[in-house]
DNA sequence: TATTAAACGAGACGGTACGTCCAGTCTTAGC
DNA sequence: GCTAAGACTGGACGTACCGTCTCGTTTAATA
């Protein structure tokens, strides 16, 4: 990214009393953005995360407490965005098209790769998970159902579909693919996704 | 586990000239097996493995290149047992089965533990998640599939059904609620898969 | 040795902007010192001087390159002293007397039998050949000859005489035995060297 | 050197009833020497040694205990014949050439450099050192003061001369510029010690 | 205006584990 | 019985980062 490669003609910050230095904090996470889409998550280190920000080492455990912490700071700074899926009335429509948003999400994009290594993390260290899942998951999910939320309030489908379950049978088979298998998610597997979801209930036709 | 807690009576093996020694195999598996159930993915170091194992730590690095393909040998060698699909003819009943199998063994066995880890480690390794791929989750997928495959035989459902599309929607929600969400994964999530993957095709009723 | 066995009252240093710790560095080169007069120079290791002055390898790594670096400078610490050639006025006596010290240095003491070790290993190290000539032979040749050039100064003996020539003729006898035939070297074989210096010069009798 | 790069037509050996290999053990001694002269002292390994042997490791040490036994047997091997003093029956001349051909073999030949090593080696190996002396140094002490013996017999030296005292004097300075200060030894420096020599014993002019 | 305390840079520190190297031992099969 | 081959134990090597700590400087709110 542009990250203002070279540090601007302001006044290096040396600290102050009362909070800690903005400049530091957005350079740490650049630098961290940066690193790990150079050289992957295994090539990340602490001292390099400080030393490219051009920061004390101290200072980045300061305020965070390890490269995973640092990590889940960059990466929500700038995921939330790509992620919400869009609102147009048509149910059939807003499902594709988040679901393709998704899966090019965590295929291709590098906010996606740093997700991945933050999942990966997360399968040995159950306090990260734990955190990651309070601050990120479980957002997420709520914006992953807002679709068929929505539909539901327009009485376009059934008020008593469990709507965690079929989100659930939509995304869980995009993660698979991505997290397990490594297998590239096209548009036709989504929308079959999308198609699967309609035929379980035959009763209330795509629009 | 039993492991063989005491070393056999069999005098210690010091090397030959035809090939490695079972007996450092089989012990560094062990060691590994053990080490992960205990402490985790994170808190096993090689070290510990040679010395848990009663071997020189050259040795382990003889054999396998690093803690990583330690484990993925040690979980190959008593995995596979776990997640081989019955066959009694009767698909409905298979697939609950399987899934039922596949989430418990994700969820609360030791080995299910190691699979997340290395998964886990797969999503910052390239070279090893085409690795593990290689030599486990190519084999796996064909073992999913088996209970598919043979209803298509018995002409129970119909011949031309994307069998890898179907699969992905039944066992992709497991593996999203156990690497991403979390949430524990019963019975009741898993029947529920086999029943959307009947109602996608209603001209084919279950038994 | 006095090297406070027990470390003082002071808070331990952990480390500062404004360099190295000196009680790290006077702790290693005590360690080294002491190891290498127990166990002999091929006994000690860099682990050990590190785990026997309390500090970790990587400290020992930063300021020292090797053993025998760590070893050169504990032996440049407090050799020196040993081997200063006395000031009497009488060349004779000044001779004499400086030849059983270095004898002695060279037989007997600690620091010797470091000095023996670091010649040893300067045999098979060009590298530290060079480094330990610069920073003692070449300085311990010149006090050697300062009873010599303070003769010639009061005119006692000849201002033509090839000082380092005569010189090399009575200490190398010397280093011979100690580093070569391992013989002892005592006061009788010095003050041999000694009449063996006058008896090449008849006119200029002893005093 | 020769040393049959490309393994002779000749069938290999593999063992047999009748004593040890003196093909293996000559390629032993051969692979020793040019190792130590390409590689110095520090680079030679048993493992090496062996490998340019086109010889087993153990092979190696069941007839030699570590790396400087067999560097000591090769050393012997071609050591003895650079350092016997010639015998023209005139002692100055003898004594010029012999010390000539001393400070050649300590300074410029490859077995010199060889010998340096073991001598530097036996600075810390007290066994080694004492292996040394009993195999190669008390000889060659003998060697070295035969022109002074044979002059005694021939009356042309007092009988009562200390004859290893007068000795040490000549080839102490060598021994001492080779090992100790580096410098190098030139033909002036070593006539000097004989004039050294003759001039400590006015009574008998040289021839 | 001077004081003061938080945040900062720099970087040395005690540690842990890494992955490599070599020494020296042992076993087996071939000659 | 000696050999080649080579796997084995054991242990030091030197490196890389970890997370902690100290030092002296910069800064802005307080006094």
């Amino acid at each position: 990214m542009g990250h203002e490669p070279a540090r601007p003609a302001v006044s290096r910050h040396h600290g102050n009393r009362h909070g800690r230095s903005e400049r530091a904090r957005q350079a740490v996470l650049e630098a961290a953005d940066d690193l790990v889409a150079a050289k992957g998550f295994a090539g990340v280190t602490m001292e390099e995360i400080a030393s490219s920000a051009g920061v004390a080492k101290q200072t980045v455990y300061r305020w965070w407490s390890s490269k995973t912490d640092v990590l889940m700071d960059a990466f929500l700074q700038d995921a939330a965005e790509h992620l919400t899926p869009a609102d147009t009335g048509d149910l059939d429509r807003d499902l594709r098209v988040h679901l393709r948003q998704l899966a090019d999400f965590l295929s291709h994009s590098d906010p996606g790769a740093v997700f991945k290594a933050l999942i990966g993390h997360a399968q040995h260290d159950q306090t990260f998970a734990a955190a990651f899942r309070a601050r990120f998951l479980d957002e997420q999910r709520q914006r992953d159902r807002l679709p068929l939320d929505r539909a539901v309030q327009r009485g376009q489908i059934s008020a008593d579909l469990d709507v965690a379950a079929e989100l659930d049978q939509m995304v869980g088979p995009i993660f698979y693919r991505v997290l397990v298998t490594g297998e590239s998610v096209d548009a036709d597997f989504t929308d079959h996704l999308v198609d699967g979801f309609f035929s379980r209930r035959p009763s209330t036709p795509p629009a």
